[in-house]
DNA sequence: TTCCAGGTATTAC
DNA sequence: GTAATACATGGA
């Protein structure tokens, strides 16, 4: 499927810097809106939200990702954690990107987190030939999964559970308003704010957690966060540990079951083996492989862990969004 | 009004 | 070991 490109925009608005972000295969409406992550809002053709504390705007462009953010104020210290590259870097270009002409030099961590690198036809070879796999990236060809803060990841499937995917990011953004530090808008924009850290929901209250309108989930991410604070847990560490040890130390937080912790795996360390069944992808499977069939939930992870190889997690994602977008398949 | 939402922990067989 | 149930809240 060929997602819409859009004319690309000629002079960033002032302020701002810009780059482009060369991919190939890239749907980025379907890879932000495909109930991975909850920070992004559609703004006319463009996707405005906050990764890695700094504020963003994405546009498909026909090369690529267009990213425009704000430029650095040096009258800001509070705000200067903004930038398509590290602050000092970012200072560099301010005369040459003020100057009306686009960034075109790299932003690391911004192609970690969008995952522009990955060929994703070589992981769609990887799938085995089934016929639902094949009708899935048919339609969702393009969905990629972001590469996001562990913290993020594991705060935002806290307040997942039993809940629309656009309630979610509404308890996201209130979290973020009430708790999150400030970041640099663009001149005129509505502030933005970083998510919230561990250290700082650990030192709210339960209370003022509920006040956010996430329900009972507020005890979990409480607790959780008071544990990730105390350094209990190493969040970043998770990452260079391998599938399962990584697993088993996400499975002792309390709210933490087997489909947050695989979400966390896939969505923030490195683990494209993760494979989470929620009540969409156990439907999907259910009636894509097993004639609609009634199977008990260890048959569906059997399933999960042995049939879709090396990208599983990818796999899962496509049959995800596929269920959700366009199959629209029901109980 | 009733049902349901990217689940988990607890309790009951 | 697997099957019901409570848990808050808001949108459809």
């Amino acid at each position: 499927m060929t997602p819409h490109v859009p004319a690309p925009a000629t002079q960033p608005e002032p302020g701002t810097q810009r780059c482009l972000l060369p991919a190939r295969n890239y749907d980025l409406a379907a890879t932000l809106d495909s109930g991975q992550s909850f920070a992004w809002t559609l703004v006319g053709d463009a996707w405005e939200g906050v990764a890695h504390q700094c504020w963003i705007r994405l546009r498909q462009v026909p090369d690529g990702i267009e990213a425009t953010t704000p430029l650095p104020d040096p009258k800001s210290p509070a705000l200067r954690r903004v930038g398509l590259l590290a602050p000092d870097k970012a200072r560099e270009t301010c005369a040459v990107a003020a100057s009306g002409q686009a960034v075109e030099s790299g932003s690391p961590w911004l192609t970690a987190y969008l995952q522009t690198d990955l060929d994703l036809s070589a992981i769609v070879d990887t799938f085995p030939p089934d016929a639902p796999l094949i009708e899935a990236v048919k339609c969702c060809g393009g969905l990629r999964i972001l590469r996001q803060d562990p913290w993020e990841c594991l705060a935002s499937f806290l307040l997942s559970a039993t809940k629309q995917i656009v309630q979610i990011r509404q308890i996201c953004a209130t979290l973020r308003r009430r708790f999150g530090s400030p970041i640099a808008v663009p001149a005129g924009h509505t502030p933005a704010f970083a998510f919230p850290s561990a250290q700082t929901l650990a030192s709210t209250t339960e209370s003022d957690l509920r006040q956010c309108g996430m329900g009972f989930r507020a005890r979990y991410l409480h607790q959780t966060a008071r544990r990730v604070a105390r350094g209990d847990l190493d969040l970043l560490n998770l990452r260079s540990l391998p599938l399962d040890a990584a697993r088993t130390r996400l499975l002792e937080l309390p709210g933490v079951g087997p489909k947050i912790s695989e979400c966390v795996l896939l969505f923030s360390c490195d683990q494209p083996r993760a494979f989470p069944i929620d009540v969409w992808v156990a439907r999907a499977l259910r009636r894509l492989y097993y004639h609609g069939r009634r199977v008990p939930a260890g048959e569906l992870r059997e399933l999960a862990a042995t049939h879709f190889g090396p990208w599983a997690g990818h796999a899962q994602q496509f049959l995800f969004h596929y269920a959700r977008r366009y199959a629209r398949l029901t109980h």
